[in-house]
RNA sequence: GCGCCCGUAGCUCAGCUGGAUAGAGCGUCGGCCUUCUAAGCCGAAUGUCGCAGGUUCGAAUCCUGCCGGGCGUGCCA
């Protein structure tokens, strides 16, 4: 407890071990909508970024932007077809979207299409001044703006915004240094690398068509991320779907005999799924409609309960609006990291809504019960820990036992690379501080044991701040 | 077909570097607001740990096979 209110390690910062981390997360495609499917590795990797920082890693966050491949003929076609200026000008996001869906739809009965998709990708990768890179400029650009509402709300940040469109001149360079090593192959006239008798098929490099494949550019990307960040560890924070991708990927390092072949991972999660109402099954990311979800319709969508919430328990609360955006969208947050990351997110509408039981709300709440305690004995957030009789808190073995926890469960955490460590962790201590304030009163005890027990309540509130933070979550004073 | 992942209470999960009566939340039932926020707390009921073998003094945990579900499987990302 004395370490926790004198914010020393582990409790505190821990000390710098000159280990250098990348983390690649979020990585939005911006030729398809930002919608829920794309919160996990945003909030994921966000909260790992965090993680390492906290246990005195040197982090670099990095948002691979998917800004460039041949969906993005597709979208220009799309655009060329039924684009609308003042419709992207108003929801830039819902507008590319509806434009690509109606792409997918037309082409099974347009061929041609997807020809002039192709070809659109060609003529933008072949890096002339074209309509097609003025097209794919605008409509990056513009989805990039849009891109940091979300990121504001959630509290996302990175140390470098890199689409894949940023390779574009390091790849032939990738491709030449896989090239000079001899691993390369032309298969049916396209560039690869084969894993003969590994039983998992050839990565792929350079398309029969002559263009790139993500593959080239990540290898691109890192390369290049290893000149300059220096990293020791590579971290991707990508779905499991990916985990071909991945190990493909892995395996072509190996081959080139790289030295941080070994450090490259692949942090995999599960999908979103949501209760078909009819048949009572788990189904990936669609409404009823059919309907992509998208992530700020369901960040309003709970800020809007919590809001009710407010109005029935605690009407006279300031700010009302305010808190209740920090509850709502920090529940979907907690919602996503509470379990193992690679388990599906299961997300019940009826069950999210009621905030109860182990939720985001449900730790924040123990977070403002201390606080509010705090504030009426008048004492600060971190009161001083000379001259407490520690031995008065024997009876709050359950907090305190929870609390020693903090450092195996960080340590557990970067070592998994499993933000729900942290999570369950703050449910424990949410818990037993709950149990422990019903039977031991704070405010009206003699003063030893107050003093005693106010240095418990304000070391609970600093851990559950501190987790919460790393978990990209708030803990609002009231609510 | 092949590869990877998952399978623990009605539901959602934790436990799985093997160790004593398998834990939690939701839901159900019953209690607790004239002292610090009841978004809370306390109690009860609920399990052949998918199935079958094996290793072991001891298996939810390790190994093998099978069943069920998911994801992936050469020019999408």
């Amino acid at each position: 407890m004395r370490a926790v209110l004198e914010d020393r390690p582990p409790f505190g910062p821990w000390p710098a071990r000159g280990e250098t981390v990348v983390i690649d997360y979020s990585s939005p495609n911006i030729a398809k909508p930002f919608h829920l499917g794309h919160l996990r590795s945003t909030v994921i990797g966000s909260a790992l970024r965090r993680l390492y920082k906290f246990t005195g890693h040197r982090v670099y966050g990095i948002n691979h932007i998917g800004d460039w491949g041949s969906q993005f003929g597709k979208i220009i076609v799309a655009w060329k077809e039924w684009g609308d200026e003042e419709r992207l000008a108003e929801n830039p996001m819902r507008h590319l979207f509806e434009i690509y869906v109606r792409y997918q739809k037309e082409e099974k009965d347009r061929p041609e299409l997807g020809k002039r998709a192709a070809e659109a990708f060609r003529r933008l990768e072949s890096g002339e001044d074209n309509e097609e890179r003025r097209i794919w400029t605008e409509l990056r650009e513009i989805s990039l703006r849009a891109f940091q509402g979300p990121y504001r709300r959630l509290g996302v940040e990175f140390e470098a915004v890199t689409g894949e469109s940023f390779y574009e001149d390091k790849m032939e360079a990738a491709i030449e240094r896989v090239r000079e090593a001899g691993i390369a192959t032309v298969s049916d006239g396209a560039l690869v690398v084969e894993f003969p008798g590994e039983g998992i098929p050839p990565c792929i490099l350079r398309k029969s068509d002559g263009t790139t494949i993500y593959a080239t550019r990540d290898l691109a990307a890192l390369f290049y991320r290893r000149e300059t960040y220096g990293f020791d560890r590579a971290l991707y924070v990508v779905g499991s779907e990916q985990k071909l991708h991945f190990r493909q990927l892995k395996r072509v390092l190996e081959r080139l005999g790289w030295p941080q072949a070994e450090r490259v991972e692949h942090v995999d999660f599960g999908l979103i799924l949501f209760r078909n109402e009819e048949t009572g099954r788990w189904e990936k990311g669609k409404t009823r409609s059919g309907n992509a979800i998208f992530l700020d319709e369901v960040l309003d969508q709970a800020v809007a309960g919590i809001r009710k919430i407010i109005e029935e328990k605690n009407p006279d609360l300031d700010d009302k609006d305010g808190i209740a955006e920090q509850i709502g969208v920090s529940a979907i947050i907690f919602n996503d990291l509470k379990n193992s990351r690679i388990k599906d997110v299961k997300f019940d509408w009826n069950e999210m809504l009621s905030f109860e039981g182990e939720t985001g709300p449900y730790v924040q709440y123990a977070g403002a019960r201390l606080a509010s305690i705090l504030r009426k004995a008048g004492v600060e957030e971190r009161p001083r820990v000379d001259g407490i009789s520690w031995g008065l808190l024997e009876d709050a073995a359950d907090v305190l036992l929870a609390m020693s926890e903090f450092r195996p469960v960080l340590e557990k955490a970067v070592l998994k690379n499993e933000p729900s460590l942290l999570t369950q962790f703050s449910i424990r201590i949410a818990g037993s501080i709950h149990s422990y304030l019903r039977d031991h009163h704070v405010l009206s005890a003699e003063p030893k044991l107050r003093e005693a027990r106010l240095a418990l309540v304000a070391a609970a509130r600093v851990l559950l701040v501190s987790t919460l933070g790393i978990l990209g979550v708030t803990a609002p004073e009231r609510m």
